[in-house]
DNA sequence: ACTGCAGCTGTTATAATGTAACGTTGTGAT
DNA sequence: ATCACAACGTTACATTATAACAGCTGCAGT
């Protein structure tokens, strides 16, 4: 019964996790006339494995193990389709993708990336988004989409970690 | 005497901007005991003459045209001076760089990309960055980095385009 | 049943972005 | 003078991403 980092940085029981998390994108799917292929199922399932980010050729190794697909568009294009549709998000910071915490329910999303790990938590961002809104109201400007991403260290790593 | 998108998206003496950013980056880097090379010069000159984020490569077409290097990691080097004492930013949403707005005064910013005129704004962030150091410190997490690029249309072109 | 279309996948090729490694050059300190 | 160090030149390569086109499958309309 693994237990790993979540979300919040906590520890919490991963297989569920996964397991859930498919399910509710697969419900989601059904409800919006989307199909979870099995490419797109099976990278999706790669990006819930870790809570952290793989990049696109990690996952395009994971497809290959599974006869899914071998050239780089395979997976390219399944990551659009997550991404596109609220299930996954990209960390422009790292070239890499990781699961959506939230799938599909809530957004805009603000990362907190640990250096130390390379754990990846999405967290609660109301306060960032309307810190966000109200600089972008004053400089008269329309906001459509937000990267926010923060690196540093985790709790556990800020204790474990001299430097 | 061309007048150009500014800083915070309106007009100004583009030339003066130019000027008076590389001068006092030059006074910068001599308090510092850093050497503002002609390639590193020649860079930040290039970022400089456009308030839109420019890639590496066209960056590297430049100093070729100025027979100031030939090879990616001519502006790579550069690119990484600059960035590393605060003199310009990477967009890490456009795999671009830009001159700071605000060289080496004050830090941590954040950028209003527009996707209409492709202008590049670097906003006050003060509000931002406080919501910030809130929601990580909700989480134990210690911050050391961030990237806040928020992307939409910039008050001219809202009114301009249609959609 | 047939047709045509839309959506997904396969495949080839290539573009765009970024770095490692090593040798050379210039400059200032001893 | 020569040593150490920083910047630069050069070659080669790694990593990330996309264009373009062909094939397949399921389904709607006739």
């Amino acid at each position: 019964m693994p237990q790993s980092e979540s979300p919040g940085f906590e520890r919490h029981d991963h297989n569920h996790c996964i397991a859930s998390t498919v399910d509710m994108v697969a419900a989601a799917c059904a409800d919006q006339g989307l199909q979870l292929t099995p490419v797109r199922k099976r990278v999706l399932e790669l990006l819930l494995d870790q809570h952290r980010a793989l990049g696109a050729y990690e996952l395009l190794d994971g497809l290959r193990a599974d006869g899914l697909g071998s050239q780089p568009p395979a997976v390219y294009r399944a990551l659009e389709f997550l991404v596109n549709h609220g299930f996954a998000h990209k960390i422009e910071r790292l070239n890499a993708f990781i699961a959506c915490g939230f799938a599909a329910i809530r957004h805009s999303p603000a990362f907190l990336i640990c250096r130390g790990c390379h754990a990846i938590a999405e967290a609660d961002s109301d306060g960032i988004s309307a810190a966000i809104e109200k600089t972008a109201r004053d400089c008269g400007f329309v906001t459509e989409q937000r990267v926010v991403e923060i690196e540093g260290l985790c709790p556990r790593c800020v204790t474990e970690q001299p430097a």
